[in-house]
Order: structure tokens, then C-alpha cells, then sequence
DNA sequence: GTGAAAGCGCTAACAA
DNA sequence: TTGTTAGCGCTTTCAC
């Protein structure tokens, strides 16, 4: 930081008290409005800036927001970003983002960076393990959280959600009414809440329509292109009958089986049919064009930060609300249809 | 924000003046150890996290950095963040985000908004166009400014960019290795620099080859799917006689290419070759893999935060530096090779 | 309509 | 080794 150029300054020049240009600026109707003009022109010719650290210590607002979030590279928090910023720019405020790399020490630095910080309320993707942290940070300190992607264990708190379960069943659904029965699910980590219920709402569109489960259809698998590739080869390999279809968690996973396809001359979606979470760019792009979920990006972004600004702005840190975003079909190609 | 625990709270309890708390906790030597060990213990117990703003508001140093980008759901961008933020990270600083969409009006306040929040050095994706008020940012208000992605036209300052016109050259070469000589180009808009200079590049490369440049293949578009998918149904469909090979100048316009070569039945690389420039997670996925270039994004990040650390340390605003970033060719299938 | 004084929480400079 | 004083740039309170 350098000398700035200070409201002293303009008081000086404009020949009055600094509280005068504070409230010109400020547009303050206490002012008379030929010192305003005179302030203002002032301040244009001094290129004033308004000191914001100053203008926070004393009024104990920031303005500014904090984004955790693991990978910023993640095309769902990147899109979730793009919104939030949106909607809080809107409103004065800016964000300071922090990566937590999946890591929970990290997503404690954060936090607690952001608490030195003194922001006015929270955005937080969780890697679901730093409950006990979180209460002290939203309980002790008041900060306004919310919460995003994971469910955070061992507390309640305001979250908002993609409706996995609800995501995972429809999507299975849309398979079983092509006529299939041998549907297999290659799902995330399953100490994620989003791996865990995908996969729990595979096997209800299963009971519910009567199919039995079976566990050599259903593989644990890592989110990343190379996992997704594994996961079918040893589903269309080793499976004593391969599947018809599988549902496939998230489309960075389905690229692996495209590319897995491709190696064993199958083809979709006539020999194997497939659908999967996320509406990413290339997936309409690809051939064949991806059965997926729409996107919700915009939806979870805008509702996270009304959330947040009407926490910020009443101050009921202790209201609690919990939404799951549901999305609709995006039916394209390689399910079958058309 | 909330009445948080303060200096003056611990040195109460401890009974010592708020001066030795500020020291015991800022590791200086100049303290009894006894008296540290009450201290820290103090700190522990109130959950002391030191006030940021004020400490900010004595040293005149905020510890944070901004980022100003179009869009931080392109990947490029999202990949330099994360690299920025890691390095800074390390050295105690924080991210202030900013994304513009692309507009020179948002650039300006964005720029301004970091002005007033008093940050230590930005890092800038420019549209291209802000010259003026970035060398108001730089000489007048003394701050550290480092330029990635576009040149700044009407001002030199510190700039880290691709090298467009050699990551042009080099994959337009590769495809003359191949043998082509019916090569097409399709490249981003020619106000930017990375479009008039991937432009230039391809160019270079036939000139110094002794293939004469058409026009009729010279396609301009916008960087999306749909821009590279409209070029490339031109190229192959109303060109006197269409190209064997086309040169694209991202590879999400290359997705669009893909796109219409299914629609045409055209194969890739048999009928008509190809190259693009970025490589993105699909890029390897896709079939046949698209050859591409090495992605940079790491080295880009890299240089551009320890030029920016350089600078806050030093002070040196004046010196200016510019960086162009080879990358070397990532060869996959989509040119002919293998 | 305007100003003087105090203070937000911290650290730098100087004393003790 | 520790404390005192002052001040960073702003707003709040209260007085005029």
C-alpha cells in the first residue's frame, strides 16, 4: 500500500471538516449542496479511492464474501462461482476464495483465514468432516454459513443440495423404461455424501421396478476419467453377463467409458446404452450426445447466496434451512432415444 | 461482524499491557517465555483470531491479491487460479476474485473495487482494452500489476503469455510433416491477441513451407462449439475444394468440428486431419484423441505469481517484463501419427 | 448544515 | 523484558 490520498486530504483542500467530506461522499443529506459539488470535484481530481480496510475496522462489515470450495477447476463449483459473484457484486460485496484440495486441514486453514478475516458470511463446499470446526465458526462466532455439495457431519446447518438421490433414481428410471434390466452403477467415493446417494437412488429405481440388485453391477470408483475407464472394462470383461446399461455418477467417469467403448468396438448406445449426471460442455459434443441431468449450477449458486445475504442482512445465524435442488432430464442420445 | 475477542481482552486477563500480547504473539524475541506460555494459553482459550483489518489498516498490507478474470469456468483460468492461489498461499496472502464477462466496463470496476479494498498486487486477464486506467492503477497509485492472457494495448507493463504465434506454428508444421498442403484454419476473434496471433503463426508456417495462404480457408470464429462446428461445415462444404487438414485455435471450437464430421461422415484423421491448441481433460477422451498442445496453465501461474511476489517484495512497479510460455506438441491420433 | 472528539484493533517508536 | 503514546482512515456521537 502506498500514501493514498485520505478524506484529511480533501478536507484540507475544500476548507472544511473531514466529517463533511465523509458525509458528501456518502451522500449524506445533511450537506449543502455547493460544498458537495465542490467535494466531489475534489475527489475526482485526487483520483480518491475510499480506504476500505479503514471504512471495515470501524464499521465492522467487510464486504466481502468467502468461496471454499476443493477445486475451483471443477467445472460445477466454477459455474456455482460465476453465480454467487454475481449475485453479491450485485450488492457491494466481493470474494475471497480459498482451495481446500479436498483436504480437511486445508478446509480448517480456510476457515480460519477467513475468520481473521473478518468476512461477512460464508459459501462452503465441504469435504464433510469438519463438523465440530464449523459449529464453533458459525455457533461462537456468528458467522452466516452456508453450506453446498456435501453434507458437513455432525451438524445441521443451512445447506443447499443437488438432489442426488432423486437425480440417481430418475436417470436409472429412464433406463429401466428402454426395456432394461441388467443396469449397473459406477458411483463416486462412497464416503461422499453425493457417491453414497447416487447410489442409493440407483437401487430404489431398481426395487421399485422389481429388479434385483446386483453387486458385481455396481463399482466404487473415483470421479476421474481413468476410474470411469476401469470400472467398465472390469464391468464388460469380468461381469458373468454383462450389463445393458449402466448410470454412470458423473460424466468426467462417462468419458472413461466412451473411451473404453471405443476399445472393445461397442457401441452406444445399441450394445450398451448410458446416461450420467452432469450437462458438462462436451457433453452434447460427443458422439453419441450424453443422457444427463440438467445443470443446476445456476440454481444451487443463486439460492446459496440469497441464503447467505438475507443471513447477513437479518442476522438469524441460528435459522436453519435445508434444500435439495432437483434437476430434470436432458435426454440426448445415448440412452437410446431418438 | 460480531465483538470478537481482542489484544486488549487477553492482555486484561493476563495482566500485562496489550503490546506484550501483540508480541508474544507475533513470535517476538523480546518476550519473557513465561509470560508467552500464559499468553498463547490465553489465545487458545478465547479462540483468538487476530484481526486482520486492523492489522491491515497499521501496516498498510492486506495479504491479499486479486484476480481479475473473464471467467473463471474457463478452464485455462481456473487452472492458473489454482496454481496463484497455491503459491500465495504459501506465503500468507489470500484471493480476491473478479470476473468481468469479458467486458471492459466491468474490468474498470473491478479494478477500481480492488483499488478501494487496498490489495498488495493483481494479477489481470485482460480484455485488452483498459490501458489507460491500468497505467493510472500502476504509476499513480503505485500497484503491483501483473498482465496474463492478452497484451494490454497502449501500455508495456509485466506480462506472462502463451506463445501464439509458436504453439500455432508448431502444430501447423506437424500437419505439413503429414504431408498436407490443403490446410485450413480456424481461429478466435482478431481483436484479441491469442486470435491474431494463432492466426499469424499458421500463416508462418505455410508461408515458410512455400504453401501459398488462402483465403477461402481462413475461417474466424468465436471459441465455441457452435463457432467451430459453423467454420468447419463452410470449410468442408463450400470451399472450391476442402481442405485435408484444419488447424483449430481451441479445442472447444475443435468439439464442434467433431460434431460435424459425424454428421458428414467424415473420419478423423483418414479424411481430413486435425490439431488444436489447448489440452483439456476431454481432449484424450474424445475419439480419435485430439492432438494438441501442452497445456501451460501450471507455468503461466507460476511465473505470473513469483513476477507478482517479486514486485510486492521489492517494490520495483517500474520494471517491466514480458514472458512468452512455449508449449511443446501433446501428439495423440486426431493428426495422423500412430 | 457542520465540526470536534473518540475509538474500531492493531503496531511502530520510544521510554522505562 | 515490558509499557506508553500515538496514529493508520474512517464513522459515530454529540454538540453547535
Amino acid at each position: 500500500m502506498r500514501k493514498n490520498v485520505s478524506l484529511k486530504d480533501i478536507a484540507e483542500k475544500a476548507g472544511c471538516s473531514v466529517k463533511t467530506v465523509s458525509r458528501a461522499l456518502n451522500n449524506h443529506p445533511d450537506v449543502n449542496e455547493n460544498t458537495r459539488k465542490r467535494i466531489l470535484k475534489l475527489a475526482e481530481e485526487f483520483s480518491y479511492y475510499p480506504n476500505m480496510v479503514a471504512k471495515s475496522l470501524r464499521t465492522k462489515k467487510t464486504f466481502t464474501i468467502g468461496y471454499i470450495v476443493p477445486d475451483i477447476t471443477n467445472e460445477f463449483f466454477g459455474k456455482v462461482g460465476i453465480v454467487i459473484e454475481k449475485v453479491f457484486r450485485g450488492h457491494g460485496y466481493s470474494l475471497l476464495m480459498s482451495f481446500t484440495e479436498e483436504s480437511e486441514v486445508n478446509e480448517i486453514k480456510s476457515l480460519q483465514l477467513l475468520l481473521s478475516k473478518r468476512v461477512d458470511g460464508i459459501i462452503l463446499a465441504t469435504v464433510g468432516t469438519t463438523g465440530d470446526f464449523l459449529r464453533e465458526v458459525i455457533y461462537k462466532f456468528h458467522m452466516p454459513v452456508v453450506v453446498i455439495d456435501n453434507k458437513e457431519e455432525g451438524i445441521v446447518t443451512n445447506t443447499v443440495l443437488h438432489d442426488n438421490i432423486a437425480g440417481a433414481y430418475d436417470l436409472t428410471r429412464h433406463l429401466i423404461e428402454h426395456g432394461h434390466r441388467d443396469i449397473a452403477c459406477i458411483t463416486g467415493p462412497l464416503a461422499e455424501t453425493s457417491g453414497r446417494d447416487r447410489l442409493l437412488g440407483y437401487r430404489k429405481a431398481l426395487e421399485e421396478h422389481g429388479i434385483s440388485v446386483q453387486d458385481e453391477y455396481i463399482k466404487v470408483s473415483n470421479w476421474r476419467v481413468d476410474g470411469g475407464y476401469e470400472s467398465t472394462i472390469e464391468l464388460m470383461k469380468n461381469s458373468s453377463s454383462p450389463p445393458t446399461a449402466i448410470f454412470i455418477a458423473n460424466s468426467i467417469m462417462a468419458l472413461g467409458a466412451y473411451k473404453c467403448f471405443k476399445k472393445l468396438s461397442l457401441s452406444v448406445p445399441n450394445d450398451v446404452a448410458l446416461v450420467s449426471f452432469d450437462s458438462l460442455e462436451f457433453t452434447e459434443a460427443i458422439d453419441p450426445p450424453l443422457t444427463t441431468l440438467s445443470s443446476v449450477e445456476e440454481e444451487v449458486g443463486k439460492l446459496a447466496a440469497s441464503l447467505l445475504m438475507d443471513k447477513i442482512r437479518n442476522g438469524d445465524i441460528e435459522v436453519v434451512s435445508e434444500h435439495l435442488i432437483k434437476a430434470g432430464l436432458c435426454i440426448r442420445k445415448s440412452c437410446g432415444c431418438n
